[in-house]
DNA sequence: GTCTATAATAAGATAGAC
DNA sequence: GTCTATCTTATTATAGAC
């Protein structure tokens, strides 16, 4: 439970986001939100429509958040591949998995085109800022002048992706830190020397 | 709703899969079950013990499923690449995503052992099976004599569950394709010639 | 084996007092 | 802005008749 040294609304937002991360759409109630941010059933519903809204406001918040500390690895100095690598080792709350990744398991989340816009966009991004940054590393010879930069950069967003579900299952973030590592191999496998 | 040519205590199995596979566990009520079978109530405590024995039989069939089908295009003939291939690149519900990989989402799944157990097991034996794949490929000198098999077998299931991920936040399943394909390449151009 | 009560608790909100 | 009351509908069963 949040203490009071931020307003209401604002314990509210971030009490949903946990939960979204840590049980879905689904698998939280307006209760566990209120709960959690130690507000009333009232409060939550005078600062918000209710479930919807307050999720609506939460996603678009991890989805910025998630944006904003990509760009710290991808946009600082470095080789192409260094940046990536950068990005994809950077330390993360692998057993947690992603926060935006997780909603596209959420039925009730990918059914409502409000909820999933923020998500859909989040991973558009990624993709291209990667597929960028792979050009970027090939026209200045440091990768294989052969390699396809939007086919490379999905296939490093699925395996960020589908190393949280590895380790989730596992139970062990290391699986996730392997999956990485296997990637990264196979393309510094293509660097140009 | 399934139709009666066949048995109670199988449609109530059956609906749990295809429950749990759009919903996930939490989002699944034993009314939506009951429904989706054509059983009463009584009938499915009759059956089962409540929504949890039978969302485990249900997950044990669909892991024991998902194996069974991979095997089929793992054991087929050919090389390695050819066979890890034809696996990545078989029939898909792409945009319903992994039935077994969804549930590593889901909280109440991954805080019961019992549930987990499955889940877990079929990743460790997935994983396992590309990775041996791999190895006899590389000793073959099909592949790179220098690729790591557990480790490029892990990040290739990663690709495989994150393009799901990718796929159903973009709601295009080519986007899975895209993911698969890409790794393929990199994977292809460690070839030895 | 299947059906119909019955029931305690939670979900997801609205109403109106303070 | 927050609180308590109230409401309807699910959830997840149990009990016992048929």
């Amino acid at each position: 439970m949040y203490t009071a040294w931020v307003n209401t609304s604002e314990r509210l937002i971030e009490s949903t986001r946990e939960l979204l991360w840590e049980r879905g759409y689904v698998g939280t109630s307006p209760k566990a939100i209120q709960q959690r941010a130690g507000a009333g059933q009232g409060s939550m519903y005078h600062h918000f429509a209710g479930k919807h809204e307050l999720a609506l406001t939460a996603i678009r918040r991890t989805a910025d958040d998630m944006r904003a500390r990509a760009e710290e690895q991808l946009s600082a100095p470095g080789t192409a591949l260094e940046r990536l690598t950068a990005y994809l080792l950077r330390e993360r709350d692998v057993l947690k998995g992603c926060p935006i990744g997780r909603l596209t398991q959420d039925p009730d989340v990918m059914a409502d085109p409000v909820l999933r816009a923020p998500v859909d966009e989040t991973f558009v991004w990624l993709r291209g800022r990667l597929a960028d940054i792979l050009a970027e590393g090939r026209d200045r010879g440091e990768l294989d002048a052969a390699l396809d930069p939007a086919g490379t950069a999905s296939a490093v967003v699925a395996v960020l992706q589908g190393g949280y579900v590895l380790a989730r299952a596992a139970d062990s973030a290391e699986l996730f830190h392997t999956a990485v590592t296997g990637v990264l191999a196979l393309l510094s496998s293509r660097t140009t020397p």
